[in-house]
DNA sequence: AAATTAAAATTACAAGCGTAAATTGTAATG
DNA sequence: CATTACAATTTACGCTTGTAATTTTAATTT
């Protein structure tokens, strides 16, 4: 459970991508970004090879080219982000935060209910953890 | 709406202390920061001078006293912050975002049934949009 | 009015970041 | 095997940020 070094948003642009697209190669990453982003090749061949001095892509050779993947776990990640968040912007309030986010949100009916769902759900535990 | 230069993470505790405590005196703000942070009085007063020069906070001179204020919204300021996040971490699935939140977080019955109640206008208000 | 004092403003400085060009190393090809 | 082409690596550079010390300015006190 040691530190991660902070990932930048540029960065976070590109381990997106590793994430979805298992291990992939340098050229694959500019393309998949294509539309994402604004960046030349070079700067994105940059956040790449930060990502690997911090440690948190490696690769496989073959032939020339490099097949990057991600060394952290994906959910890990967007947890830390998660909480960071919500304390920085809603000191600590998920209530608010979730409000928030819904009253904003366009939903589909069928998200709708499965968050429903999932709240009946948390009540149940809840009340039987009290008892 | 014109283009508001980014706050960074440490300018942001001190936003939240100026938005919550109205026109404050730079030593004020170090007093309320003091549980928060570890930061100096001279950082921290680096930071309102910075806030100061990217025009998101104003002042009134009493004295030899300086009282800080916002400029800017603090809804407008959660909103784009919000956004920026669900893009940046969920690629903009509002759903998601809020499922995981739900999942990690410890909520009392009372939040939980607000958020049900929110839930249930929002599906309400959807099936009179699509008829 | 001069001296003191305590704010704000200026200056400092290294690390990280966004942006990319230049260089190096090496697989592929003639 | 020498050359080429292309991927990775190194270098670059100005801006922002975290962190603060130093200097200036102006209110208060003697």
């Amino acid at each position: 459970m040691e530190k991660i070094s902070k990932i930048s948003e540029s960065e976070w642009e590109v381990m997106k991508i590793i994430w979805e697209h298992g291990p992939v190669t340098s050229d694959k990453i500019v393309v998949l970004l294509g539309d994402e982003v604004q960046w030349t090749q070079q700067t994105i061949k940059t956040f790449i090879n930060r990502l690997v001095k911090k440690g948190v892509i490696g690769y496989k050779k073959e032939g020339r080219w490099y097949h990057y993947y991600s060394l952290i776990s994906k959910e890990e990640c967007i947890k830390e982000e998660s909480e960071f968040f919500l304390k920085r912007v809603f000191n600590g309030a998920v209530g608010t935060l979730v409000s928030n986010f819904l009253e904003e949100a366009h939903l589909s009916e069928n998200e709708i209910e499965k968050l429903q769902m999932l709240l009946q759900e948390k009540k149940k535990k809840d009340e039987s953890n009290q008892k």
